[in-house]
DNA sequence: AGGTTAAATTAACATCGATAACTACCTGCT
DNA sequence: AGCAGGTAGTTATCGATGTTAATTTAACCT
């Protein structure tokens, strides 16, 4: 004796809309433009009924990550059918979809969800896959996971420091991102690691 | 026949105090709560004070970034004279200041004054030195001021992914910090450095 | 002293996220 | 058929925020 509740999979279908518009929304005119109401002029609703799908901006905000997650990962995977995976692909990302990349890779985080996380993971196991295969063939040596996160750190620190405009004194990307050969090179056979000493 | 306008020196003072009272109240309670109001009672003045100093909100955030990489910049000098300076140092900046790395290297950055681009090539200058010493002594091999930017990118990436808690199956900073080493092995002498290819 | 002008405070406004109040609608029972 | 009850969706509203206009306060000069 009551209207039915929304089934999961409407749910599901209003989230995906949402985070859709939202994302992008976002990419079209940045972060700050992402506000309930204007959102909602986007979706033809009232501003309100995104509260019956999300608990607040914030989980609003997680699953426009997770979709920027997955559209990371689809950038990747086509750019590794196109040809052998070179790390610029990362920064092109990073370049070509900074409101998105910004959005995914916030410094404050207050809520991830399980869905996003798997987002995530999935984005991951693209980008981390070449590097297993290189360990596999020799080509590198070490754990493939753990070189596959150091790259990862030193082109995600590239990204961020030039989306945010801090390289210093006229160093391009494009020069710090040749120098950075020099990370997947210490992995290589023959090289000294243990020896290693930082500068003091 | 009129009230003084205020001298420079006013002006530079008062904009000292309120960036560092921001600054404190970021480091405390977290960027949200940076508000002209909550400021203003930390200052005991009005909360439209500020708009006499400072056009806008922004660029008193902007001046909160300027005292907050001179606070990197003291870190870093300070653990130089402790003892040799390890790239640990910038890791235990980052997750011992969280607020201040976050406000400093916001992904989005509206508006940078010069000032604060001075305090940034103070704070660049001193992580560099030991890459320009280290390359005057032979220890390590190449321009001084790339091989610095590709470690900076490294351990920002690093630190970034790490506050944003997106490492990856259980990871941690420690065991990506020690693999990031091979990054400057790849600068040492002998490095073949030339044949360097990513994997495919 | 008193007038003048800038600084500082207060009041007000537009907009935001969030929630309460309300409306519309669908279901199941009589 | 019709009504009762509960849910989705909309509208009204609230508190808070950044910003600006209006107002008050304070310092200087004649």
């Amino acid at each position: 004796m009551a209207r039915p509740q929304l089934t999961p999979v409407e749910v599901e279908r209003f989230r995906d809309v949402a985070a859709a518009a939202a994302l992008e929304l976002v990419e079209q005119e940045g972060v700050a433009s992402l506000t309930l109401r204007r959102l909602a002029k986007r979706l033809g609703c009232s501003y309100a009924k995104p509260y019956t799908y999300y608990r607040d901006k914030e989980q609003l905000l997680d699953a426009v990550r997770g979709r920027a997650f997955d559209r990371l990962a689809e950038f990747i995977t086509g750019a590794a059918e196109a040809g052998p995976l070179e790390p610029g692909v990362y920064l092109r990302f990073a370049f070509e979809n900074p409101e998105a990349f910004r959005i995914m890779f916030e410094l404050r985080q207050d809520f991830v969800s399980d869905e996003t996380r798997e987002a995530q993971a999935r984005a991951w196991k693209v980008c981390a896959q070449p590097f297993h295969d290189a360990v596999a063939a020799g080509t590198l040596v070490g754990d493939p996971e753990l070189i596959a996160h150091v790259v990862w750190a030193a082109l995600h620190g590239l990204a961020s420091l030039a989306l945010a405009n801090q390289l210093h004194l006229g160093k391009t990307v494009d020069e710090v991102a040749a120098g950075l050969r020099a990370v997947v090179d210490g992995f290589r056979p023959g090289s000294q690691k243990g020896e290693a000493r930082w500068p003091s």
